[in-house]
Parts: structure tokens; C-alpha cells; sequence
DNA sequence: CATGAATGAGCTTTCATTCAT
DNA sequence: GATGAATGAAAGCTCATTCAT
């Protein structure tokens, strides 16, 4: 009569509890990784207390990330870098105006980046870039690049697709990039000291931008598609 | 018979010479720590290279400032430029189209501010305001509210005017200084790093930035003082 | 109906492995241990490489040897090798000239020694016989003593035999023992790092040592077997 | 009527006590590094005790001396490598016969270098110079080679002079340094073990090796300056 | 028995701050 | 007042050792 599977029952449940253990981690310790750089800076934060907040030891961070800079790569890598390919792949296969494609931009990039933490590790970099040029260096390659490209492609589309007016490539990429930095910056550093009644919001701010940016491509609102053909 | 003074004559001239600058110490100290918070940070800035460039030695720091912390927020209060009035007066004062107005206050404030060693302050305060919470108040206070109460005046006189679309009040303001800030930070980040090709002109961004944010307010190049001429 | 066993044909295969290579365990480890001990020393030696070369984990190392202290001394004791009796029996049996035995010996020793693994005990004992003093004195009198009287009883013969000169007999040995413990010593230190023309090449170092010593003890080349026939 | 010098007894003496003290501690601390690098090896002596032994506290150490590296360094010049212009001097100067100043030479190291603490460093070197690449390149460069080319130079003179036979200069230096770099490791490795009888006299042992090697090199004793003519 | 994830004491080095001079 | 030598609390990182599985 044959026993069924698995095999070896307890060892397997074993070597799984333990995996899922050891697997769990990395995840812990980015989470908590994150947390702290963006609430104290990355020169501020020890790695002691990242792997506190993790609930493990000072040991055992250093068993999973070789360097308290490789960790900070992690954590820009794992919430930033690696996610650019689906950003990519989900804008190229995007259908309607190129408006709306800048419009989807912006405020998935606000549910994804700009209203998570993620957003004080843009804050954080800016602030330090010039103290750790190792980690300036990777982030402007794996962050700032992608991103600037992906942007360059969305006004190439609308100029392209005659529904933006030309603008210089090089340049019109920071008229969508500076909103979003601002709001990051803003959100980590002024935005939290002001009065009720100063305080910004996110969503309505990055409507006004984008509106402004919109018309300043020459878009209409409610005549997306076409462009102005006035002398 | 009365030995004639001074008995050292070699350390009474330097007496002297420290008498005749020791008022000036505060201001050097202050000047060395204004240069060095901003290119390195707060926390990567050390006591004793402040000093240093101050001309001092590492006693005489906190001889004048109980903390490192103490020197940074003098630093910045020191900093806070009482210029406001003055910019106010000259943009009540203007007579040109509002476009131009805009035009002129933007390139006035990178004249003036951003292409000058006070952008440092702006980077520094954003960069350190969640380390300084008080500091921050004080700095958005003093300087950002002054800020935008003038951004929006000039908005409101081109809506006033007619030459402006109408925009959210609140939010246009950032139209406008979201640019400048982002520049500002840009210059003290990413900008001292990047590829000769990368580089970002301060005069060319300003230049479209304008450019885009007038088009934004409905104003069409060589038309400044009319709006929605076109069908 | 009974079920056969075992239970888990895989973890079984795996524990019939361990059980057959349990005897091994110990000497795998102190092979490995003597390898990296010679190669880098006890302190720069890490528990985990000494596993890991052995194919066990860090954990096992453990289980045979209370700590890395006990795991030299094993290592040390393992290797003092037992084979004086039968060098001595090799040495008293020589019928030619003492010079030609000095010769054979230390060309025996270099051959069956110093260019084996071997020579690394005495560097390892050598290196780190002031961290281990008991060590030491056990290596001292298992190993060099025996070898001492060795060659004391080579210069006796030669001696007596009327082929070398007189010489203290307690110093006389060191004449012979300390260049066979440099080599041994830079073999391992200076050696491998040397620049390729200040390698030193151990027959030909040994051979100018060997000419050197029987020159120093009277004997003349071509005129092996009789001391001081010149004027 | 004239002030006598000094202008400033007070400040002077200040100056003097402070300057005095400040010129004391990199000695203090060269001394007590010596003794603990040579107690317990380079890589097991702590910082934190060679300044407690010195006398100050963790941080001044580093006040003195960049890294434990530069500590290492900083002793070997002091000990080592700063002498060897002097030593040279002295060699060069020289007037008598080879042999008596190749019997100078060695019974001087021995005064000088070997029975001082510096031969645990010697010792410390061959030990550990695979683990330290860096500072076994520097050793062998400011001690190693400069010492083998005085060692060279010895022998040259005497061949030159017609006192020594010709031997090979590259194999005929490690015939004197042998001997000498053996007596440094005995006495820092096996050497404490000995019981009293078996205990190596140092002199003693000089003394053999030293007329071993001139005996080895066609010196005979009470014909020092003439060599054998003997076909 | 064997594993390897986890631990935490221990090491070098930095730097704001103090204080004798 | 001014100095700068001295301090010592951290911080990042390593690795022998433990122990749940």
C-alpha cells in the first residue's frame, strides 16, 4: 500500500519553517531599512537599530547585506530600480492621448512612490548626494536615468503623435520631473512643519501641475488630441 | 624702578590682533560653517574644519557656540535674509506686462539667491528641516510664506490683468516655486556629479521652465499682454 | 500489514553517508585546519573556512572540537610525526663519509620535510608557540630534541671519525638546525611574496648552506673524508 | 636697563612643558606598541591597550599615529629601518679585516636589533607577514633588502680583498642571515620553553655560527687576513 | 548527529566636547 | 579669552560559539 506524500513529512516542514525564516528576513530588514533612512538620513541611521526595529541582531543584518551601503542599494533596488521594467512595459502598452499617459504617470507614480516611504529615500538622496558619491553614483544610474528616460518617452509620444507641442527633449524632461521631486522633498521637509491651513495637497497639487504642464505642451483640456494650429 | 610694560611684547600684538577680530569671530565662524553645512551636510561637516576655516581652533568653536547644533541654527538664522520688503517693493513697483514680471522675478531670484551661496541655505534647510523641526517653523515662517505671498501676487496681478488663465491660488504658487526649489537642490545634489552630457544648464532649465509655466497661464509667446486670442 | 522501513529513503541515504563518513569527520577537519592554520595563521583563520574545506558545516566543527583553541591542538598533536626511531635507525646505518650523511640528511629532511605540507607544522609551532606555551613545550620536546640529538649524534660521528673539526658540540647543532628552520620559516613568510628575483630556490640555498657548514667544519671539497691536510 | 631673555618666562615654559609633553607621547607610544606587538603578535594586541600602556586613552593614539598599520610602521622605522643609514656608515667605515667586520657586524645586530624587544618584531614579521601583505611588502622593502645588501656588501669586501672564497653573493647572504633571523625566532618561540640545561646562550651561539661561516668562507682563526693558497 | 541561522562581545576608527595651560 | 591635547561614547563590521530544528 503505497504512503502517499510527502515522503518525510516533519523534515520537509522543517526545512520549510526555517526557509520561510530565512527568506522572511531580507524582507524584514529592508521594511525596516526603509523606515529609518527616510526618518533619520542614511548616515544617521545604525545598522543596530535597523536590525532592532527587524527584530534580530546587529549579526545577523550583516548575514543578509554585506554593508550598511550594499543594505541602502537593497532597499532603492527593491522599491525603486526593480520595478521600472513593469513602469516601462505598462506605459509603452498605454492606448489613449498622451495627456492621459502623463496624467497616468504622475499619479501612479504618487499611489506607488510619492505616498510611501519610498519617497523619503528621493528626499534622502538628494539631501546627501554630495556626502556619498558611491551611492549618488548608483542611484542617478538605477533611479534618476530610468526615470528621465521614461519621461523623455512620454513628451517623444505626444510630439510625435502631433499632440504636444515641441519642446527641447533635455530640458522638458525636468518640467515633469521637478513637480515630483518638489512634492517628495516638500513632503519630508516643510510640508510637515505647516499650519493646517498651509498644508499641501498632494493630490491637488500634482492636478494643478499636471494641468499646467498640459497647457504648456499646448494640450486644451477637452481637446486632447488635437493641437493648436495658430501661427 | 618700574619695569616698563608690556613684558612680552610678541604676545601683546597678538593680543591685540585677537582683540581687533574678536568681534569679527562669531561672523567667520559663521561664514566657515554657512560654506561647509552646505557642501557636506550637517552631519558630515567636522567641528574642527568649520574652525579651521574660520581660522580658529577647535576650542575657540564652542567658546562662541555651546553645540554643533547651536552653530547650525545660528547659521541659518543668520541667513534668513530680511530682503523681502525691498523684492516687494520692486515687483509692486514694476510696470511691464505680468509675464514679464514673472520672467523678471524668476531671474532675478537665480541672480540674486540661487546662483549665489544662499541657494546653500535653501538646500541645507530642506535637507535638515525633519532634523530641525523648530528650525524649520522658523525657516518656513520667515522665508517660504514671505516667498509665496509673493509668487502669488504676481499671480494675482496677471489673472487680475487678464493676462493669466485663471488658477487655483493655493496651488499655482507651486507652479512656480517647485522650479526653483528643485533647481536649487539640484545644484547642491546631483548637478556637481553628472556627466558633461547630463549637466543642467540653470539659465536654459530656467528658461523653459518659464517659458512652459507662462505657456501653462494661457500666455502665448510674442502675445504677453493678451489671453486666448486664439479660437 | 507492516510498513516497511525506512520510513524516508532519502533522509535514510543521507544518515547511512553520515554514519560512514563519521570516522572520517575529525581527520577532514584537522587536514583542513592544518592547511589554512600554515596558510594564514591561528588568529586570521576563520572557524567557518576550517568547515567548509573539511565539507562540514560551522556547526559540526563544534561537535568534535570544543573550541578553535583545542582544534590547534589537535592539529599540532595529530601531526608530530612519530618517525625519529626510524631516521635514527636510517642515520646509524650510513657507512659512507659524515659528510656525505650531513649531506643526506638535511637533503632527507628538505625531500620528506621541508618541501611537504609538513614543514608548515613547524612554521605554524614556531609562528604561534608564544600564544600556546604548553604547545610549544610539548612540540619541543617531541620533535626538536629528538631531531637535535640526531644531528648531534651526525657531528659526533663526524668527529670522532676525524672528518670534521672540533666543534661545541651543543652550538654545533644549531649550525645545522638553523638554516633548515629558516627555510621552513620563509618557505611560508617572505617566500611566496618575494619579486621573481629574489626568489630563493631551497636545493640551491641548501646546497651553498651544506657547502658552507662542511667547509666550516674542516672539510675540504674532493677531500671528503679527511680534515686538514693543508699547511 | 635690559630684560635678560627670555621675553616670556611663563608663556615659554608653557609652551616648553606642553611641546615637551606632546614630543613624549609618540615615543610612549612607539614603546608600548613595541612591547605589546611583541608580546601577543600584531593582529592580537587591541589599540585601546597599547595606549592604556602608554599611559593615555584610546583616542589619542589615533591623534598620533593614522591607523594601527602606520602604529606598525612607525615602530619598524623607529627600530629598524631609521638606523640603517648609521649602520652603513659604520660598516663603510670600517678599517679591519673582513672577518673581524663581518664578527662586528653580526655581534652588533646582536646588541643592537637581536637582544633588544626589536627581534620580536623580526620574529612577529616571518609570523604573520602572509596575513599582512602590505606590511610584509614594507618590511621586506625598509629592513629586509637593505639589510640583505649590507649583509652583500660584507661578503664582496672580503672576496674583493681576497680574505673570503668566492661565494655565491645571492645564496651567501642567508649563509649570515640565516643564523641571525634564527636566533630572533628561538628566543621569542621555543626558546622560553627550554629547561635550563638545554637553554641557548645567545653569545655562545653567535660565537659558533660566526666561525662556522668564517671557517665555511676559508678564514682560519690567527689568519684572518690571508687566505688559503692550498690548490 | 548535523545543520546553519542567529547571536553579541570585541575590534578599529571617528569626532564633538572638555579643560589645563 | 584662546588653544589644542586629550577624552570616550559611538558606529560599522567580524566571527567564535550556540542551539532550535
Amino acid at each position: 500500500m503505497p504512503i502517499t506524500l510527502p515522503l518525510c513529512p516533519v523534515a520537509a516542514s522543517v526545512r520549510a519553517k526555517r526557509a520561510r525564516r530565512k527568506e522572511a528576513r531580507p524582507g524584514e530588514l529592508l521594511a525596516a531599512a526603509l523606515e529609518l533612512f527616510v526618518e533619520k538620513g542614511f548616515a544617521a541611521t545604525r545598522a543596530e537599530e535597523i536590525a532592532q526595529r527587524a527584530g534580530v541582531s546587529k549579526g545577523t543584518l550583516f548575514l543578509y547585506f554585506a554593508s550598511k551601503e550594499e543594505l541602502f542599494k537593497a532597499v532603492v533596488r527593491e522599491n525603486l530600480s526593480g520595478r521600472f521594467p513593469e513602469w516601462r512595459a505598462r506605459m509603452e502598452a498605454f492606448e489613449g492621448s498622451s495627456a492621459d499617459l502623463l496624467r497616468f504617470f504622475m499619479t501612479q507614480w504618487w499611489a506607488h512612490v510619492g505616498d510611501t516611504p519610498m519617497s523619503g529615500i528621493t528626499k534622502l538622496m538628494t539631501s546627501e548626494a554630495s556626502n556619498f558619491p558611491e551611492l549618488a553614483a548608483f542611484y542617478r544610474q538605477e533611479v534618476i536615468e530610468p526615470g528621465a528616460a521614461l519621461i523623455r518617452r512620454i513628451l517623444e509620444r505626444g510630439v510625435e503623435r502631433g499632440e504636444f507641442r515641441s519642446v527641447d527633449p533635455k530640458y522638458g524632461v525636468y518640467t515633469v520631473l521637478a513637480p515630483m521631486l518638489f512634492l517628495a522633498m516638500w513632503k519630508h521637509s516643510f510640508g510637515p512643519s505647516a499650519m493646517p491651513l498651509n498644508q499641501l495637497d498632494p493630490e491637488q497639487y500634482l492636478a494643478v501641475q499636471i494641468d499646467t504642464i498640459l497647457y504648456g505642451m499646448g494640450v486644451r483640456p477637452g481637446l486632447t488630441a488635437t493641437l493648436e494650429k495658430t501661427p
